[in-house]
DNA sequence: TGTACATCAGTGAACGCGCGTTCACTGATGTAC
DNA sequence: TGTACATCAGTGAACGCGCGTTCACTGATGTAC
């Protein structure tokens, strides 16, 4: 797959321009929509002109596309660095969970103006305008969040058997859930860190969920 | 309020057609955004033409005004009949709250095509193409929802002392979390049922968090 | 080392289309006397 | 009961504007011989 071509590709000037309308874009998009978010500003904010966006896309669906194809991969290195980290703090499966919601928390109240969107929660909101192509990816995200969860809470559960019979796939989603709720509570409510504190109040479910009564 | 005008209003021919706009707008609105809903093609669907459209709002964000007001008002009717309903069966605060969460699970379930999406969250992920009127309102919904949980949740850590120091304003934040969380997740699998699911793994965290340890 | 050619990363002008909004108008219904 | 007028619930045509996309083009850099 990876020709000469496509390494000078990679590397070159046009690689930075591209990263830069992915950036100007979806910052719009996240507050603006996909379709009130236009071709012209998004050119006016990374310094080229319309057929120079072109260029690099095909059409306005192709940078859809790439968005999602770089959030899933910024959010799985996101997600296993959190996950590495906590290994390294603790050698039991639901403390170095519980570890990593935290880390997560903190990560996510650090956050200078507060999350600025999840994008495939804005593919779900205007899926009409996105063809399959994006559909498919966005229901990969998700699904990679769960593998994720999922992997840890497996360990979790193999020590310590859970006091209530849930489905440890659903509780993986559930994390997925509070983090989606979580953002758009705090966009509704403009207060940044009630994302965080979902994701404690998560933490909370965890570790009660999971730890023997004494 | 009421003048003779407003009631004769409130009930005639112009009314009717006001309705058929906001049901015809909302579904699109969920499922391609705001910006991308045409007037045009919600006239169409109304069986009208543009400029009656303009007979019963000034501009296109009148719209999204009516749209949350409605929303808001549907809402506190739906949790405000379930709560009423659990009240019918169960003396018992914690009880009460555990069947309502599995009465809304049940409602979310009985959704033909899944719960069509909340209009807060297009809100909040659209919020540049809405005045502050708007955006005001979408913030009063989220609060709205916050009171009619902790009034019932006031109640449960009366009687049952949590196992956990938990800001009871942020569980019941966490119901909307994972409501909102439960419906992007839901599209985004194209699973209707992950909603109810989620909100069963909510109900199994409130069960675990007040019931004592026997 | 010099020359010819290819590729990269764009530019600039033009296209047709659909958008939100305005405005002068109209038929049907309701109200006053 | 009849007539005049007001209000309701729209219609139809027109407006200017910005949109996504196309296409012929160009200067700078890279590669082959």
């Amino acid at each position: 797959m990876s020709t000469v071509a496509e390494i000078a590709r990679a590397s070159g000037r046009g690689q930075e321009t591209r990263t830069r309308i992915l950036d100007v874009a979806i910052e719009s998009i996240l507050a603006k929509g996909f379709d009130a978010t236009s071709i012209e500003e998004i050119v006016a904010g990374s310094g080229i002109t319309r057929s120079g966006f072109f260029y690099h896309f095909p059409d306005k669906n192709a940078l859809a596309r790439a968005l999602l194809e770089r959030y899933l991969e910024e959010d799985r290195a996101l997600f296993a660095g959190i996950f590495a980290r906590a290994a390294e703090l603790s050698d039991d499966p639901l403390h170095r969970f519980l570890i990593a919601l935290k880390l997560l928390a903190e990560v996510m109240a650090d956050l200078p103006n507060g999350h600025p969107g999840c994008i495939v929660a804005t593919v779900c909101y205007q899926e009409r305008l996105f063809d399959q192509q994006v559909r498919d990816l966005n229901r990969e995200s998700v699904l990679a969040w769960r593998r994720q969860f999922l992997a840890e809470l497996t360990a979790v559960a193999a020590r310590y058997p859970p006091r209530d019979a849930v489905d440890l796939a659903e509780l993986a989603d559930m994390i997925s859930a509070v983090i989606e709720g979580g953002i758009i509570l705090a966009k509704a409510l403009r207060d940044p860190l009630v994302l965080s504190r979902q994701l404690m109040m998560q933490r909370s479910y965890v570790r009660l969920l999971f730890t023997p009564t004494s």
